[in-house]
DNA sequence: TTGAAAGCGCTAACAT
DNA sequence: ATGTTAGCGCTTTCAA
C-alpha cells in the first residue's frame, strides 16, 4: 500500500537512483526525465521515507528538548521560540516534559539517543550521577538553555548572568529607599540558577550594609503556589518587608495574590519584583515589574549553537551570557 | 565510533540474532548467554538504533502533535497531558506549533508523514483545501483534540459539546437575573467551536426572550489582547452589559484587565465568565468563574484513542463528547 | 546522464 | 537454543 521510491521509478520508467536524484535536487538529470519523475511522484502521492534516509545518512534532523514543565509560562514561551527557530532550520523537535522527575529525564535521554536525535537541548539543571554519567558518554551535542550544567558536564549553555541580575535588581531596590527586602528564591541545593540569584541578593545586601533578615527569606520551586505560601509566611512575621523580590514571575504572582487575598495592596503596602519577564507580568494587576530575560534570544541562540555544533562548524562556544534588564511596571514603588 | 549490534555480538561471542533476541526480551536464549550479551551491552554503552528498528518494523512510536499556539495556557496544559499519556504508553511526541499559519500546518503534516509517525493529534481546526486533501489521502490515524474536523474529513474527535456548554452558561447567567449579557466569541468563519459557542449563546438568549444587542458582541482569536480590545469597545457604548461571557479564559482575563484599567470593578460593575477553566482562572483576582473543559481527560483520551487505532484495536470511535460544568469562583455575581 | 549494487542497523523468517 | 540470510527504503559510490 505505502508507495516507495521503487514504485515511483517504475511508473516513471527510470531507475531508483534517478528518482533519488530528483528527490534531492541532484544535478545530472535531463529536464524531461526530471519532469516525468515529478509527475510520477505527484500521481502516486509519494512522500519519501525519512526514516530510511536517516538510516543511511546518519542524520535525523531531530532535536530532543527536555523541559522541566512546559505548562509553565517561562518554559512554554521558551519552547515555542525553540520550536520556531528549529523549524526555520528544518529541524523537528521531540519534547520530553519531566516535571522534576529525574528518572523520567534519564529515560528521555536514553530514548532520544536511541532515536538518534542529532542533538539535545536541556532546560533543566537538576542532576544526579546516572544523568551526569550518561551525558559524559554522549557523543552528540547538547546545549543547556537557561540552565547551567554542573562542572563535570562539558556542554555549552545560554544564559543570563543570574547573580549579576539579582544583584542589580536588589541594588535598584536599595536605590529606591528600600531596606527591608524580602526574597523568594529557587532551589539552592542542586540548581545553580537558584544559588546564583540568592548569592546576588546577599551580595547586594552586604554592599548596602543591610543585615539579612531570615524572616523574609524563603525558597520554593518557581511555581505560583510556592510564591503564595512563602509570602503568607512573611505576612505572619512581626514586621513586614517593604518589598519582596521573587526569582520567578510565577512566584511573584503567587505572592501578589497572597497579599491581595490578605487585604493588603501592591505596591502601596508591599512592593513586588519578579524574574523572567514572561507573559504573566502583563496578565495581572498591578502589572509586574520584573527582571527581563531575553527569552526569545535565549531560545533561538540555543538552537543556533546546537545546529552549528551538529553541522560541524563548531564555534567552540562554552557559555553565552545574554543581557538582562529590569522592566519597570506597576508593582514597585519608590520610598523616597 | 558508534557501536552497533554487530559489535555487541562479537564481544559476546554470539550472532547478531542472539543479541537482537535479548534486546527484545525474546525467548530461547540460555540464561548464561543472555547474561554475557547484557554484559557486552553494558561494556560498550550500547544503545539500539531505533531508526533501523523502525525501518524494518514499520513502526516509529512517534505521535505528531499540531497545536495552534503552545505558549497559550489552554494548549500548553493540554499538550503536557498529551505528552504524559503518550510517554506512559512508550510513545514520543513531535510537536508542531503553527501559530495559525496554515502553510506551516501543511508543511508539518507533510514532514510528520515523511517521518513515518504512527499517528497525529491535531489541536486546531482551521482548514483549507490542500490540508483537507492531504488528510483524506493519509493512511495513518488522526484524532482531533478539542477541535472538530470539517465534514469532509473523517477523523474521530475528543471534545465537549460546545454549543450546549455555551447554552448552559448563558442560561445560568439568566437565572442569576442577568439580561444584558455581552459575548466575546471566537472566530466563527472557519472554526466550528467558535460557531457552536456562539450558537449556544444565541439560543439561550432566544429561549429567555432576550433580544440580542450587537453592541455587546465581538469576536477575536482567543487571546488576551483580543479580549482586552473587545471589552474596551463594549465600554465605549452608551449602556454597559451586566455580565460578559468570553469563550476563552485568556480573553476573559483580557476583558478583566480592560475593566480594571478603566476603574470599574469585577463583579460589582460587570460580571465576567470565561471558558476552558485553564490555570489562568486562579492566577487573577478576582478568580475567574469559568466553563470547565476536562483538559486532562481530553488530552489523555485523544492519545488513548489514537493509540488504539494505531495498534489496530480500532474501537470505531467517531466522536467523544465529554462533560462540561461551570466552575464558580469570584467574577460572577447574582443580580437577584 | 543514467543504472547497478552495496550497505545503513536492525528484525524476522527459516535453518540447523 | 542459536545462526544465516533476506530485506525495510533509501543514498551513494562506481561503472557504464
Amino acid at each position: 500500500m505505502p508507495v516507495n521510491i521503487k514504485d515511483v521509478a517504475e511508473r516513471a520508467g527510470v531507475s531508483i537512483s534517478t528518482v533519488s536524484r530528483v528527490l534531492n535536487n541532484g544535478k545530472y538529470v535531463k529536464p524531461e526525465v526530471r519532469a516525468a519523475v515529478k509527475q510520477a511522484i505527484e500521481d502516486l502521492d509519494f512522500v519519501p521515507n525519512s526514516i530510511a534516509r536517516s538510516l543511511v545518512r546518519k542524520k535525523t534532523n531531530l532535536i530532543g528538548v527536555i523541559a522541566s514543565d512546559i505548562s509553565t509560562s517561562f518554559f512554554s514561551s521558551t519552547l515555542s521560540y525553540i520550536e520556531e527557530e528549529a523549524s526555520r532550520n528544518r529541524y523537528n523537535i521531540l519534547v520530553g516534559n519531566i516535571k522534576e522527575n529525574l528518572d523520567k529525564e534519564l529515560n528521555y535521554l536514553q530514548v532520544f539517543k536511541e532515536m538518534q536525535v542529532d542533538g539535545m537541548i536541556i532546560m533543566h539543571e537538576m542532576m544526579n550521577k546516572p544523568i551526569e554519567r550518561f551525558l559524559s558518554t554522549l557523543t552528540i551535542p547538547v546545549v543547556f538553555c537557561s540552565a547551567k550544567p554542573s562542572a563535570s558536564v562539558n556542554c555549552p549553555s545560554v544564559n543570563i548572568n543570574d547573580k549579576q541580575a539579582a544583584y542589580d535588581t536588589v541594588k535598584h531596590l536599595v536605590s529606591l529607599g528600600h531596606r527591608n527586602i524580602g526574597f523568594i528564591g529557587g532551589d539552592t541545593r542542586e540548581i545553580s540558577t537558584g544559588q546564583h540569584r540568592y548569592a546576588g541578593y546577599l551580595e547586594a545586601l552586604a554592599d548596602a550594609e543591610i543585615a539579612v533578615n531570615p524572616d523574609w527569606i524563603g525558597f520554593g520551586n518557581l511555581k505560583m503556589q510556592d510564591g503564595y505560601d512563602i509570602m503568607c509566611s512573611f505576612l505572619a512575621r512581626e514586621q513586614l518587608p517593604s518589598v519582596v523580590f521573587a526569582v520567578s514571575d510565577d512566584m511573584a504572582v503567587g505572592a501578589l495574590n497572597c497579599i491581595v487575598d490578605n487585604k493588603l495592596r501592591v505596591p502601596e503596602d508591599i512592593s513586588l519584583v519578579g524574574f523572567d519577564d514572561s507573559g504573566i507580568t502583563e496578565t495581572v494587576r498591578p502589572k509586574l515589574t520584573s527582571l527581563h530575560q531575553p527569552i526569545q534570544q535565549i531560545g533561538e541562540m540555543s538552537v543556533d549553537i546546537l545546529i552549528k555544533m551538529i553541522e560541524g562548524n563548531a564555534p567552540g562556544v562554552k557559555e553565552i551570557v545574554l543581557h538582562h534588564k529590569l522592566v519597570e511596571r506597576d508593582s514597585l514603588r519608590s520610598l523616597l
